[in-house]
DNA sequence: AAATTTTTTGACCGATTGGAAAAATTCTAG
DNA sequence: CTAGAATTTTTCCAATCGGTCAAAAAATTT
C-alpha cells in the first residue's frame, strides 16, 4: 500500500521517521531553489533515498510542499499570537520585534521559502491569507489600537506597523546575502543580529528625531 | 548573422525594437515565476515571437536575464545616489523613503525579480553586491554618520537604517499579495501606498513613543 | 529588379523532468 | 518458519526543457 496522505495519520514508526526526513530535506532544497527550481531527485538525494521511494511517501511534488508551508505559517505567526492585550504595550511590541528577529536568525530557510511563495503570488495558500492570517492581524490590530486610544503608544496605522515589523525583521533572513555583502567581513558576522536588534529597538521606540 | 551580444551595440532599428520587446516580456515572466521557473517559450510567447526567433536575439536564457538585472540594480540605487550630504538631513531621508516607496508602487516587477535573485543567493551578481553596492552604501553611511555627529538626527547604525528603509518600502512590492489580503478590500486599494507613506514618515521620525 | 543581408520559421535533438508500474526486498505477525 | 503486508529498487515513459540548424521569407542595398 502507498503511505501518502490518508485521512488516518502515518501509521508505522518508519513512516513517521521517513516523512520527517523528507520534509526536512525538502525545506532545505525548496528554500534554496524555489518550488519550480527544485527537483524531486534533489530532494530525494538530500533525504538519502531514491525518487520512487520518496514518491511512495508523498505522491507528488506539491504534496511535499503543502505540509511544509502549513507548518511554516503556523510557526511564523506564533509570536504575533502571543501579543498580549494585558501586557505593557511598549515592552510587548519590543518583545514581538525581538522574537521575530530571532526567528529570522534561527529559521532563515523557512523565511526564505515563505518569501518565495509570496513572490509567486502565494498560489497555494491565498485562502489562508484571506482567512486565518487576516483574522489574526485584525484581532491584534484592534489590541494595538486600544493601546493608542489609551495613550500608551503613539497613534499610527496598526496594520502598517505590523508590516514594518515583519519586513524589517525578515529582511535579515531573506536578503541575507545582500546584508552580509554590504556589512563586509568585520561587521557581517554573527554580531549583525545584535546590531540589528539594537537598531530596531531604537527605530520603533524613537525614530530618527534628534534628542533635544 | 546572429544579432546577439557583440561588442558593438544593436545595429538595426528592428534589432533595438525587438530586444526591447523581449526584455519587457522577460521581466514580466521572470518576476512572476523566477529564473528557473520561467521558460524561454513563455517569454517568447509574451514577446509575440517564436522561441528560435527569440534565441536569435539572445543566445541563451541567462543572456536575457543579465541585462535586466543590470538595469534593475541601476534604477534601484538611483534614489540612494541622490542622497545629498549638503541637504537638510531629515527631509533628505524622508524624501529617500518616499522615493523608494514610489518605486515599489510603480515598479513592482523589478522589485520582485530583484528579491527573487536575493533569495537564490544572487549567483549572478554577487560581485556587484560586494563592490558597487557596498561602496555606495559605505559612502552614504558616512554622510549619515556626519549628520548624527552634528546632532541633526539621532545616533544609530546607518547601515541598519538603510536596511530598514529598503525592507519597509520594498515589502509593499514583494509581499503585495499578503499586504492586500490583510488590508482587505476597502483598505487594500490604491490608497494603501499613501497610508504606508504616512506611517513610514511617522515611524522613521518619531517611532512609537507616546507624545508627552 | 537583382543581389545580399537580416529576420523568421519549422523541424528536430539530447537532457531532464515528474511520475507510473511492477518486481524485488524487507519487515512483521502468527 | 511462513504468509502477508510494508518498503525499496529497477525500469520505464511521456512531456517539457534549453538550444541547434537549415531553409524560407523579409528587408535592405546596389
Amino acid at each position: 500500500m502507498s503511505a501518502d496522505t490518508d485521512p488516518g495519520r502515518p501509521t508505522t514508526r518508519i513512516q513517521r521517521e521517513k516523512q520527517e526526513v523528507i520534509l526536512e530535506a525538502a525545506l532545505e532544497i525548496f528554500s534554496q531553489y524555489g518550488f519550480r527550481g527544485s527537483t524531486i531527485d534533489q530532494i530525494a538525494e538530500a533525504a538519502g533515498m531514491s525518487k520512487p521511494n520518496l514518491l511512495y511517501y508523498f505522491k507528488s511534488k506539491e504534496d511535499i510542499l503543502a505540509p511544509i508551508l502549513a507548518r511554516i505559517l503556523d510557526t511564523w505567526l506564533e509570536p504575533l499570537r502571543e501579543l498580549d492585550a494585558e501586557g505593557d504595550p511598549l515592552p510587548e511590541l519590543q518583545s514581538y520585534i525581538r522574537r521575530k528577529l530571532e526567528m529570522s536568525r534561527d529559521y532563515p530557510r523557512e523565511s526564505r521559502l515563505f518569501a518565495n511563495e509570496m513572490l509567486r503570488g502565494a498560489p497555494d495558500f491565498s485562502n489562508v491569507l484571506h482567512n486565518e492570517l487576516k483574522d489574526l492581524v485584525d484581532e491584534k490590530a484592534k489590541i494595538i489600537k486600544g493601546w493608542m486610544a489609551r495613550g500608551k503608544i503613539a497613534k499610527c496605522d496598526p496594520y502598517h506597523l505590523i508590516f514594518a515589523i515583519w519586513s524589517t525583521t525578515q529582511h535579515y533572513a531573506d536578503f541575507d546575502i545582500q546584508v552580509r555583502a554590504v556589512l563586509g567581513k568585520e561587521r557581517g558576522g554573527d554580531g549583525r543580529f545584535e546590531d540589528a536588534a539594537r537598531f530596531l529597538d531604537q527605530l520603533f521606540l524613537h525614530g530618527l528625531s534628534p534628542k533635544k
